[in-house]
RNA sequence: GGGGGUGUGGCAGAGUGGUCUAAUGCACCAGACUGUAAAUCUGGCGGGCUUGCCCUUCGGUGGUUCAAAUCCAUCCGCCCCCA
């Protein structure tokens, strides 16, 4: 039986660094390179898990933070883990509180064991450390969880940078031990993080020592905090080189179509992003043709699908015109049909990425995708 | 018939002599959103261009004044009360 979260590399692209694989879990196995919807509060935005399970989702996410602090983990535990508490039932990862230092500056103060958090729901003040982020992703019992780190923002100083991705290295050796301590590891998978900002020495070093602790599967954090496009393709051509062969890499919280493709292209095999669910609530509706705000008046008299080549909810059964009312009418009906919609336009994306790793065409599917996607008349 | 009130930008509604192209909200027109403090936020919203100015706006017309959305006259519309 293989170790959770164990990654069998099944093709590389002979074009890229690109490459299709396989993930384990005990929950089932998962395709990849594959996409991961955002579902904080252990609920994808607006996303009925059953709708979410015709999307073809393979693996969702769930933040520890968010569900320490509401409903609590005793809770969670109860209901027999986040898996049955949502009904999903299916694959599921947990960030480690690490992003909420990043978006959560203001309220939040870091120490070298941890960082103190005033709760944005009650005020109330709370520590957390790599072995409690441990804990409480234990409690919540996702499939795979995360290492507890620090994302470090952009602009950050090397001096900045360098601390940070040091503190993180000190945080991921504590979460290692913590987590080792008993036999979760028979169920769940622990993912380093590699950090660094910007800074490529740095980024190396992260790589370097991360790998050298030896984790079931490696990311890369502290991207798309604002950094030029450049410097995350960079950061990805640095770091990935030094990643092992036969562990998955995972590109944490990208993100738009063109950074799915340029992040497989560098050898990236997992994705997240709150971008299809909170672009969705806002209006904005991925298509085949291009980006488009749906609330715009071009589309009041619009009687045709968003995208006539999707098969979800909102393009089988409903028109533009009638989204665009929905929206306007403040109905919330949107909130789920356009999240949803852009669910799949994700999905289907990677589907259509991993076909092209099967063919080996990954140039050929890009440049197809991106004739139509840039090319979008109005 | 008598008395009182009121008319402001697409709508509601401030402003009652200069600091008014006129607050605010809504509507409208766009844009942003990347390990979710987000069904949120930002910008625009009379016209013109040389982007700093010019022209045109507060029911209509006429007046007072150096100056009027604001004061006066008159006309038109609407609302309320009493008969």
């Amino acid at each position: 039986m293989s170790e959770c979260g164990s990654y069998t590399l099944l093709k590389k692209s002979s074009q890229c660094r690109a490459r299709l694989g396989r993930l384990y879990t005990a929950r089932g196995n998962i395709d990849t390179p594959v996409f991961m919807p955002v579902g904080t509060q252990g609920t994808v935005k607006g996303v009925a898990t059953e709708y979410l399970k015709e999307s073809g989702a393979q693996i969702i996410l769930a933040n520890s933070y968010h569900l320490y602090l509401r409903p609590g983990t005793e809770i969670i535990k109860r209901a027999g883990g986040i898996q049955e508490f949502n009904s999903w039932r299916k694959p599921m990862l947990t960030d480690s509180g690490g992003f909420q230092i990043f978006s959560l500056n203001e309220i939040r103060k870091i120490k070298e064991d941890g960082a103190q958090f005033q709760s944005h729901i009650d005020g109330s003040r709370h520590f957390f450390t790599p072995e409690k982020s441990m804990q409480v992703q234990k409690d919540i019992g996702a499939d795979i969880i995360m290492c507890f780190d620090e994302c470090a923002p952009y602009p950050a100083s090397y001096e900045y940078a360098k601390n940070s991705m040091e503190l993180s290295l000190k945080w991921a050796a504590k979460c290692k031990d913590e987590f080792y301590k008993d036999d979760a590891r028979l169920k769940q998978a622990l993912f380093g993080i590699i950090q660094g900002s910007v800074y490529d020495d740095l980024r190396k070093i992260s790589a370097q020592k991360m790998t050298e602790m030896d984790f079931t599967g490696y990311a890369i954090g502290g991207v798309s905090v604002g950094e030029p496009r450049e410097d995350k393709e960079r950061v990805i051509e640095v770091v990935e080189p030094l990643l092992p062969e036969n562990k998955a890499r995972y590109l944490m919280g990208v993100g738009m179509p063109e950074d799915l493709w340029e992040g497989v292209q560098r050898g990236i095999d997992m994705f997240d992003c709150v971008i299809p669910t909170r672009n969705g609530r806002n209006g904005q509706v991925f298509t085949s043709l291009g980006k488009l705000n749906i609330r715009n008046a071009e589309f009041r008299q619009d009687f045709t699908p968003l995208d006539p080549q999707c098969a979800c909810p909102a393009c089988k059964g409903y028109t533009k015109a009638y989204l665009n009312h929905l929206v306007r009418a403040q109905e919330s009906l949107y909130l789920s049909l356009l999240s949803l919609h852009n669910i799949y336009f994700m999905i289907n994306l990677m589907e259509k990425i991993r076909k092209a790793l099967e063919n080996d065409s990954f140039f050929e599917a890009k440049e197809e995708f991106f004739r139509k996607y840039y090319n979008r008349k109005s």
